[in-house]
DNA sequence: CAGATTTAAATGCATTTGCAAATATCATCG
DNA sequence: CGATGATATTTGCAAATGCATTTAAATCTG
């Protein structure tokens, strides 16, 4: 008799929205930018060029498709919105030394000190996420977020 | 002695991108639409039509400013959305009966076909994302996400 | 080593997005 | 009840986005 078909997806519907993880995480983060969004209109920055600009404040001068990668963005978005940060001073491109097709990108004094005005910002949405959560779990959700990426990771870097 | 400013919130670098948490959940949330990008296209649909389609696979008739919100996508951008999935028959506006401002949407058989077929690659995407990850764990994780959906949406829904 | 293939980044272009304003209706207050 | 302000949705428009293509340089292959 073993001739059942796979097991179906249970429906949306069962599970419930609010029990589907990508749904939620969508949810929130949604909001996370939203909060961010004046910030960042303040100091003239879109979502992705902040992206950008935080993975350079922490990642010193990685290839632009590395960046692409880390920041979650489109290489050509990213490709324009690194011409809008580096006509404001805050990054610099500097072709590769030995792949001369190849560009690193170098986040300046200027991007750190912009980075550092909206940095408080993140670190308070944040915390508005995680209010009335234990640190232990908080500790355990970071834990398992680091494996889903692992999971999701398989052909990036 | 008393007179110290407010702890500083330690440096994006000392934390590391990757145990800030909602940059863990922008990357593993662009990977997981982006592993969707494909089976949407296929059916025609965007991001903001499938998650449209999602919510009202699940919530029947609600207005379209709570739609906007539970599906997270600007007002008027589901408003477009919603004129699309309307000409493709996936969905359909009907005014509200007690306030002639508002509009209920409603999802038609054809757009429950729809979602139907778009709805084991979403499962199947969830599932990658919590690969190797103890269904313990995984029930935890979602319990922190709808705590911390609940913080977030003090003026929501 | 020449030609073909792959890779990195930038760009052309049509579509999508989101802000702000417009439109339509409702609620409130004197 | 009429005027004023609030609310729901749509729409105009400039800017941003992403796919596909181009350009340039490296690598592979016979």
């Amino acid at each position: 008799m073993n001739d059942e078909s796979p097991p179906a997806a249970p429906r949306l519907g069962e599970i419930g929205l609010t029990n589907y993880a990508p749904y939620l995480m969508n949810r929130i983060m949604g909001r996370y930018n939203a909060s961010l969004r004046e910030e960042m209109a303040q100091l003239g920055l879109s979502t992705p060029k902040m992206r950008a600009l935080a993975v350079l404040s922490v990642i010193e001068g990685p290839l632009i498709r590395e960046l692409a990668i880390y920041a979650v963005v489109e290489q050509s978005t990213l490709s324009r919105a690194l011409d809008q940060l580096q006509a404001d001073g805050l990054i610099r491109r500097e072709t590769d030394a030995e792949d001369s097709r190849a560009t690193r990108v170098f986040i300046t004094e200027a991007g750190r000190a912009s980075f550092e005005t909206l940095w408080p910002h993140m670190a308070a949405a944040q915390d508005r996420m995680f209010r009335g959560i234990p640190d232990t779990e908080k500790r355990a959700f970071v834990g398992t977020l680091q494996k889903m990426l692992a999971n999701i990771r398989k052909h990036e870097i």
